[in-house]
DNA sequence: TTGCGTGGGAAAAACA
DNA sequence: GTGTTTTTCCCACGCA
């Protein structure tokens, strides 16, 4: 049941890699579909193929190699065949005995997990984006607990992860500078480098625009080039989702 | 007054 | 052991 409904979100998701650019993926019904079953099946996360994934992080990510790594996984007949004949409750008591975050690869990060949610539609009642292109979002007030809680659960936390515990974290990024609280009711915004390295490596032609880890002084070096990418980005967003509609 | 959102200090926990 | 990041607890403030 699990690996069918995987099964079928990577398929639709390998359809539209093969016929269209990272970008447009990214807007793509297929991929957000398999983007929402990788959310919420964290024993997926925890799989040795996901894990060989590399990291948004690092040098050759690609939504590409998400979708392929995936597909890896839901091909490994042992775990499918497990995941086959367990039934959903198990499914996720066993994802709970899965090494946490952390373990064996990039331990995930806040903003890393808010950029994700952003782009899943299935956290489209928790938060949204407010000023896509400028990196501004929101956390929606009736469900911001739902979020936290998730994210809670995610890392493995002990307790229940409140948005209070979440904000306090979400303030110390204004610290780095990676998000900045807005003078608005629930209302953070991204950093233009961390929406960067958060993106997709596509840009207008370019086979790679992630940098890893900046120098200092060439952080903000392409900033038209990011603009420019995000209103690509947001006006393929709506030209897609429109014509999908 | 109350509830909600925000802001920050401080210590602990988890992890690389 | 150390540094970084996040969690947890707590208190205070402003606003509607």
């Amino acid at each position: 049941m699990t690996c069918n409904i995987l099964g079928q979100a990577f398929e639709d998701a390998l359809e539209v890699l093969q016929q269209h650019s990272d970008a447009e993926m990214q807007y793509s019904p297929g991929y957000r579909n398999c983007l929402t079953v990788i959310n919420h099946h964290p024993h997926f996360r925890a799989s040795p193929s996901y894990s060989a994934a590399p990291s948004a992080e690092e040098p050759g990510y690609s939504w590409r190699n998400v979708i392929n790594s995936a597909a890896d996984f839901c091909a490994d007949e042992a775990v499918y065949h497990t995941l086959q004949n367990m039934p959903e409750n198990q499914v996720m008591h066993a994802a709970a005995g899965q090494p946490k975050a952390g373990k064996g690869r990039k331990k995930l990060r806040l903003f890393e997990y808010l950029h994700e949610s952003l782009y899943d539609p299935a956290m489209a009642n928790c938060i949204q984006w407010v000023d896509k292109p400028n990196g501004v979002f929101q956390f929606v007030s009736k469900n911001k607990e739902k979020l936290a809680e998730l994210w809670g659960e995610r890392k493995g936390n002990r307790k229940i992860m409140t948005y209070q515990k979440m904000a306090r974290a979400l303030r110390n990024y204004g610290r780095t500078g990676e998000i900045i609280k807005i003078r608005r009711k629930l209302t953070y915004q991204f950093s233009a480098v961390v929406l960067q390295r958060l993106s997709p490596s596509y840009f207008l032609g370019k086979e790679t625009v992630y940098h890893p880890y900046l120098q200092s002084n060439q952080e903000y070096q392409c900033a038209d080039d990011w603009i420019n990418y995000n209103n690509y980005m947001y006006n393929s967003g709506y030209a897609l989702q429109h014509a999908n509609s």
